[in-house]
DNA sequence: AAAACGTGGCC
DNA sequence: TGGCCAAGTTT
């Protein structure tokens, strides 16, 4: 049967189909664009370098995890001086990977990173596993990180799907100005039919799609006169329509967290083990008032600028006995802290 | 499966 | 100024 106009229509319709279903053709172009711009915009990031090892990504994507890379960059070359490889880490105590942390946030990364090392020297000859499955039995390592060390450290074909990626896909493909709050089924469908069958093109894909949604296709204030894809974007031809839901952010102030927060910036900046009766007595209830002088205590003898500003900000908080207690409680379970003899300190 | 989990910069 | 946001994982 001859093709009618109206069919043709039907076949190729304006808007690319939500799932990614677009022509081959289509895709074809999409993916030689991206990997142009990729080529030409990327940015020099160290854990992409030719002498980057597995070891080094797998940190880095650790990091990264809703860490900003600015944030990560010291801390990353740090670690990767200290301990060039997993079982350098692993032959030192979790703490000083808790320590050489930072303020990245969510310590727990260091721990489980730490613990990622423990496997890899133990269990794999020190050396990483390089499928997605084996990535993904290590503490710390879920779907995307191993998703992205298979495909950047190992070369492989993944579907690689971070925050970046979904918003790309939601606005280029999807037509909305934002990804649903939580990665759907769907997404990872199209996700996979976006994925280039060449091993090697994917690869570049993958990271070409992350940078763009890191650079161009931002969150806020999207730079579309800079995007390499945006005559082919979906949520522009639609005309741009706002989000259908609005985010709803983390609370912070007045939370565990922020004590937790508080109380590991002590314990990262302490040469010393912190007593237990020295966080109740002068950091429980006392906002407003001033924090002892360092020196008014042995435990404070030594406390340098770091440890005496750490103490400062637990003690302006003004947390409560109890929300000191689960907060504490909370630590000492996720093994960010330990408890000896009246002592807190890093495992 | 919703909620917990750090931190600092930006508009 | 305060809410939003950043290469998520775990329970």
């Amino acid at each position: 049967m001859p093709a009618t106009a109206a069919t043709r229509r039907r076949a190729q319709p304006e808007a690319p189909a939500p799932d990614g279903a677009r022509d081959p053709e289509q895709l074809r172009a999409l993916h030689a664009a991206l990997e142009d711009w990729f080529g030409a915009e990327a940015r020099d990031l160290p854990w992409r370098e030719h002498d980057r090892t597995p070891w080094g990504v797998l940190v880095s994507e650790v990091m990264l995890q809703q860490t900003p890379v600015v944030r990560v960059l010291p801390v990353w070359r740090e670690w990767m001086a200290r301990w060039p490889r997993p079982a350098d880490l692993a032959a030192e105590p979790a703490g000083e990977a808790v320590r050489a942390w930072g303020r990245l946030g969510y310590p727990r990364r260091a721990l489980r990173l730490h613990a990622a090392a423990t496997v890899i020297a133990a269990e794999h000859d020190g050396e990483l596993p390089d499928t997605e499955e084996g990535l993904l039995a290590l503490p710390g390592v879920g779907t995307y990180t191993a998703a992205a060390v298979a495909a950047f450290a190992f070369g492989r074909r993944a579907t690689v799907v971070d925050t970046n990626i979904r918003r790309v896909h939601a606005r280029l493909v999807g037509g909305e100005a934002l990804p649903a709050p939580s990665l759907t089924a769907a997404e990872l469908r199209r996700a996979a039919i976006l994925l280039p069958a060449d091993r090697e093109r994917s690869v570049v894909w993958n990271a070409a799609v992350m940078e763009l949604g890191a650079l161009v296709c931002t969150a806020r204030s999207p730079r579309c006169a800079e995007c390499p894809v945006a005559g082919a974007c979906a949520w522009r031809a639609a005309g741009e329509p706002p989000p259908t839901y609005t985010p709803r952010g983390q609370a912070w102030h007045g939370t565990d967290r922020q004590v937790r927060g508080a109380v590991m910036a002590v314990l990262r900046a302490a040469e010393q083990p912190v007593t237990r009766e020295l966080l109740d007595r002068e950091m429980v209830g006392s906002a407003g008032s001033e924090p002892s002088a360092p020196g008014s205590t042995h435990h404070f003898a030594e406390a340098g600028g770091p440890l005496r500003d750490a103490i400062t900000r637990l003690h302006a908080l003004g947390t409560g006995p109890d929300q000191l207690e689960r907060a504490l409680a909370g630590l000492l379970a996720d093994g960010l802290a330990v408890e000896a003899e009246g002592h807190l300190r890093l495992p």
